[in-house]
RNA sequence: GCCCGGGUGGUGAAAUGGUAGACACGAGGGACUUAAAAUCCCUUGGCCCGCGAGGGCCGUGUGGGUUCAAGUCCCACCCCGGGCACCA
């Protein structure tokens, strides 16, 4: 009978749900793995193709070690806050939970269709409140903690507070970890703490939470009512909208990641994640050794940070960022206005655009001069935007003969460039080398840079101007969001001070409101809702980012539904890391870093035993989609022909001859794009083209690129599986290529994956029944899978034979050898090669079959579930245990030795194995063909590697 | 500019330093069929010689090098993709 792929599959997927085949229990007696696909955001466009290939790459794996004996945990849910939901809500007015129900349950029936073996009993959702509860828990651990530099870990904000009434802040806890922009505590004692009102203790307390309030610079749009990222703004304006954007310091919630900064540079080494993204997560970190240096100025002084303080004598100038708090203070009142002016525009240009226009200089005299640490020398103090107030202390020493970016600005403003190194020509540009010899006068004079850097060091803490440090780019994470799709902060606030909620007060569960959009007076939309206060006082209004969620999420799936705890001890212990780890590389920054941070924190609470979230993660390459664009002659308006591009989506044949949706032409990049799926109306080609174009085709090419709804080049999974089944989609998919490479998709290559199959089933078929020629039509093969799956195979228990068994154990090598390597494509061209030999040799030996349908059945569970259960099984195949190759039926009594002349391989001699190198050698020579190419010369050298190859050298 | 990937047939690709192009798509030819679909068989990197059996030369982005032997190792460069960047 026929491979009647609908059937099978929607049989099995009603039997694993009814059987609950994929339900998982934490089962102490076998050891432990954790499978797990990054968080998917359920939008509201579905699936394509791209999307499935690193879950099927996770549930190949996740179905082989269970075959393995692995007690394994396969979880999936849905990071369901986020903005698109939320931007729906505000053009429809439909709530956004009721959209992200929706997008979830078409999720799920895709998801479904493909046949995962997820648990989905341990579904999470971050908008569920009994989930966001345990979000909201974790935030109030990370205020209520702080973190202590003695201990290199965070602890309970309680132990701070009973340091200082026992010796107050000083030293080490004086060297406070601010965030970014916080303004510098000085050293206090137990009396001075005792003495301080609760409004200063809240505040000195903020400066050590890592969760705490902060004034932050801020994207601030009036006309939205909200804060920007920065890739939202635009020339000043915002992206959507075109609304004027400034800079703006707003309180806000951040999370002190940059406590963890050396402990998340230090954990990477351990990890087994792909390099790039190793150097990603480094670079993003930006550890830099250096110094401090303060210039005084007045009762007052600038601290700057450098990593070259062997170019101190070099300093002719002090540049501060424009958002710099010290500005105002040391502009003198003949410059006000200039500098008032220069920093309101400055400002308000966002960190982009700051950084893009590399070769625009601007800045501007203050007025003020500070002393040099050294020499005592008068240093003028500017402005310039080149400087960033988020990045060390927002104040640079200017070094133009040793820095490119001092030079351009002294250069520019006629400001002194002083020689700092040997050799360099400070005419023409500045000198960077780092194994330069310092010649500016002073004590380093003569000395390497290296030497000159910790001479200066030494100097600087001598004289109590500066000390050595380590600075990083790493900055803290803005953690509030004026949204209202999101968690609430579990914050109130009683006389404008932040309170956290008790725990007996979570969840605090989202409010309702009238409108998703913010208040009037430009409140967040949470500011809306009625009642929205702690016992009387007021709460907070911001929600949590995307991120907050899917920070801690893979430990919620180890317990999901435990009303005590985010997770059970006994539950952590067993399931312990994730073992791998498989999602996209474009979350290298993001979601990566935070997860690590809020693992390590959770660690440092002793509330997981592990400090790292992943051992080993996978990022799967993008699937990339086609489009066909047509090149056209068309005439413009003035009479000009032009060449103009036109995009389809389909193949190159007929293209034309078909007809069109009107509504999918769109006018992009200077480029007509069309897509014909899902028309409504219709319009003809030529008919088309005389409307829009009136030109005739010159040339048709293909283009790969993102698959992307915008792009009209996507793919539905659902139409694969209408066509070919899961299981072939699931093959095909690995079938395209390495896992993690990038990777265009064309459907037509998917008949072999599916003729692949054909061909699978048809070995247990063969001569089964009468009409095995002739398929049988669809409706004979529903009647007979009613009829109890009882259908005829035709499998043999003889014996097999040496070379169905030399078949079954390369590929079961193959596969077994593969899969860990997460090398799927070689594993489907194994089983293809494996099932074409067979087919040869006519075996449909239960002995070859068998072992080789449980291999497929991570790739394809359906028809390997299937043929388990039409071989007499009663069991499901998903336990059944992983068979293991055996040598011996790879053995060969003879290889066939490519001979080669030079390395060029000349002609192929078949030997027995057993031959010793000398024996190989003499055949070799002694075979006439051999013979007749040397031509009666004695060859030079005779390499022989056995099982392998023969050179000879002529 | 810096840091990661990657360049192999018409296409997706394979290849512990040891027969480059497995496997699959597409294409061409053939069988079966009234026909189509499905299935099966053969050919398929380029060029050249030969009626044929067969044989030769070239070939893994480019140029060098190491080696008996290089897609693979080393050096220099070019191109494509991704990330980071006035980071002091």
């Amino acid at each position: 009978m026929a491979y009647e792929h609908t059937d099978i599959e929607r049989k099995w997927r009603e039997q694993w749900r009814k059987r609950g085949t994929y339900r998982v229990e934490r089962d102490p007696a076998r050891p432990k793995y954790y499978v797990l696909d990054m968080f998917p955001y359920p939008s509201g466009a579905g699936l394509h193709v791209g999307h499935p290939l690193g879950y099927i790459a996770s549930d190949i794996v996740a179905r082989h070690m269970r075959h393995r004996g692995f007690n394994v945990l396969h979880p999936m849910g849905y990071d369901s806050f986020g903005l698109p939901a939320e931007q729906y809500a505000i053009q429809t007015g439909q709530h956004p939970a009721k959209t992200t129900e929706e997008n979830a349950a078409r999720y799920r029936q895709q998801l479904d269709a493909i046949g995962f073996s997820f648990d989905w009993d341990r579904e999470v959702r971050t908008s569920d409140p009994a989930f966001y509860k345990w979000t909201q828990w974790i935030f109030l651990q990370l205020f209520n903690s702080w973190y202590d530099p003695r201990a290199d870990k965070a602890r309970p904000i309680a132990e701070l507070v009973a340091r200082f009434e026992r010796q107050g802040c000083q030293g080490q806890d004086a060297d406070v970890l601010t965030g970014d922009t916080e303004e510098f505590i000085g050293p206090f004692t137990a009396d001075e703490w005792k003495g301080f009102d609760e409004r200063t203790r809240q505040m000195v307390l903020q400066h050590f939470r890592l969760a705490y309030l902060s004034d932050a610079w801020v994207n601030w749009c009036p006309a939205l009512g909200t804060v920007l990222a920065n890739d939202e703004v635009k020339d000043g304006v915002s992206e959507r909208g075109g609304h004027p954007v400034e800079r703006k310091r707003m309180p806000q919630w951040s999370l002190r990641i940059t406590a963890y900064a050396q402990r998340l540079l230090d954990g990477l080494d351990g990890l087994d994640w792909s390099e790039s993204i190793k150097e990603a997560q480094r670079n993003w970190i930006g550890r830099s050794e250096g110094a401090t240096v303060r210039f005084p100025l007045g009762d007052d002084f600038i601290e700057v940070f450098t990593t070259r303080p062997d170019t101190l004598f070099g300093v002719s100038f002090l540049t501060l960022a424009p958002e710099h708090v010290l500005v105002p203070k040391f502009t003198t009142p003949d410059r006000r206005a200039e500098v008032e002016a220069y920093v309101a525009t400055a400002k308000n240009r966002s960190e982009r655009e700051r950084q893009a226009e590399v070769d625009k200089v601007s800045g501007v005299f203050t007025g003020s001069y500070a002393k040099h640490p050294f020499t005592g020398a008068d240093i003028p103090v500017w402005v310039g935007d080149y400087v960033l107030g988020g990045y060390g202390t927002g104040a640079v020493m200017a070094v133009p003969g040793g820095d490119q970016r001092d030079w351009r600005f002294a250069k520019h403003f006629g400001l002194p460039i002083i020689a700092v190194t040997e050799g360099a020509d400070i005419d023409k540009e500045a000198d960077e080398r780092k194994d330069a010899t310092i010649c500016s006068e002073g004590f380093l004079k003569g000395l390497k840079v290296p030497q000159a850097i910790t001479r200066a060091i030494e100097e600087l803490e001598r004289i109590g101007a500066g000390t050595g440090k380590v600075n990083f780019r790493l900055r803290d994470a803005a953690f509030g969001r004026q949204r209202y799709w999101g968690e609430p902060i579990p914050i109130y606030y009683k006389d404008d001070i932040p309170y956290p909620l008790p725990e007996s007060a979570l969840p605090l569960v989202l409010p309702e409101v009238d409108k998703f959009l913010p208040t009037e007076s430009g409140e967040p939309p949470l500011a809306r809702a009625k009642n929205w206060a702690y016992e009387g006082h007021p709460l907070e209004t911001t929600t949590m980012p995307g991120w907050a969620g899917s920070s801690w999420y893979f430990l919620r799936y180890m317990d999901p539904h435990n009303a005590e705890r985010f997770v059970a001890k006994e539950a952590i212990d067993h399931w312990g890391q994730v073992d791998l780890y498989i999602g996209g590389s474009e979350h290298a920054t993001g979601h990566l870093l935070y997860f690590r941070f809020w693992t390590k924190f959770l660690h440092d609470l002793g509330l997981v035993p592990f400090d790292e979230p992943v051992k080993k993660l996978v990022n799967q390459g993008m699937v990339q989609g086609m489009s066909m664009m047509a090149n056209v002659l068309a005439s413009s308006r003035n009479g000009e022909e032009h060449y103009r591009l036109l995009a389809l989506n389909n193949k190159v044949e007929g293209a034309f001859e078909r007809n069109y949706p009107v509504d999918h032409v769109t006018f992009r990049d200077g480029r007509y794009w069309i897509n014909e799926e899902g028309a409504n109306r219709t319009r003809s080609i030529s008919a088309f083209r005389d409307y829009y174009l009136d030109a005739p085709v010159i040339e048709l090419k293909p283009v790969v690129e993102k698959m992307s709804k915008s792009k009209f080049n996507v793919v539905n999974p659902d139409d694969i599986i209408a066509k070919y089944g899961a299981d072939t989609l699931r093959l095909y998919e690995m079938f395209l290529g390495p896992l993690e490479q990038s990777k265009p998709w064309d459907t037509h290559g998917i008949e072999g994956t599916f003729r692949f199959l054909r061909k699978f089933w048809n070995l247990f078929h063969a001569g089964a029944g009468p009409d095995q020629s002739v398929p049988s039509t669809h409706e004979s093969a529903v009647a007979s899978a009613k009829a109890g799956g009882g259908d005829p195979i035709h499998v043999s228990d003889d014996a097999a034979t040496k070379a169905e068994l030399k078949v079954l154990h390369a590929t079961l090598k193959k596969v077994t050898e593969d899969i860990p390597k997460m090398s799927f494509n070689t594993c489907v061209s194994q089983f293809m090669i494996a099932v074409n030999e067979l087919h040869t040799l006519k075996c449909n030996k239960r002995a070859v079959l068998e072992p080789l349908t449980i291999a497929l059945s991570p790739f394809a569970p359906h028809i390997a579930e299937e043929l388990w259960e039409k071989l007499g099984h009663r069991e499901g195949i998903a336990d059944a245990p992983w068979p293991t190759w055996e040598a011996e039926h790879l053995v060969e009594d003879s290889f066939s030795y490519p001979i080669s002349f030079n390395g060029k391989t000349r002609l192929q001699l078949a030997l027995p194995i057993g031959l010793s190198k000398d024996e190989v050698e003499a055949q070799v020579l002694a075979d006439p063909e051999v013979l007749a190419r040397l031509d009666g010369k004695a060859p030079k050298k005779v390499i022989v590697v056995p099982r392998r190859i023969v050179n000879i050298v002529v």
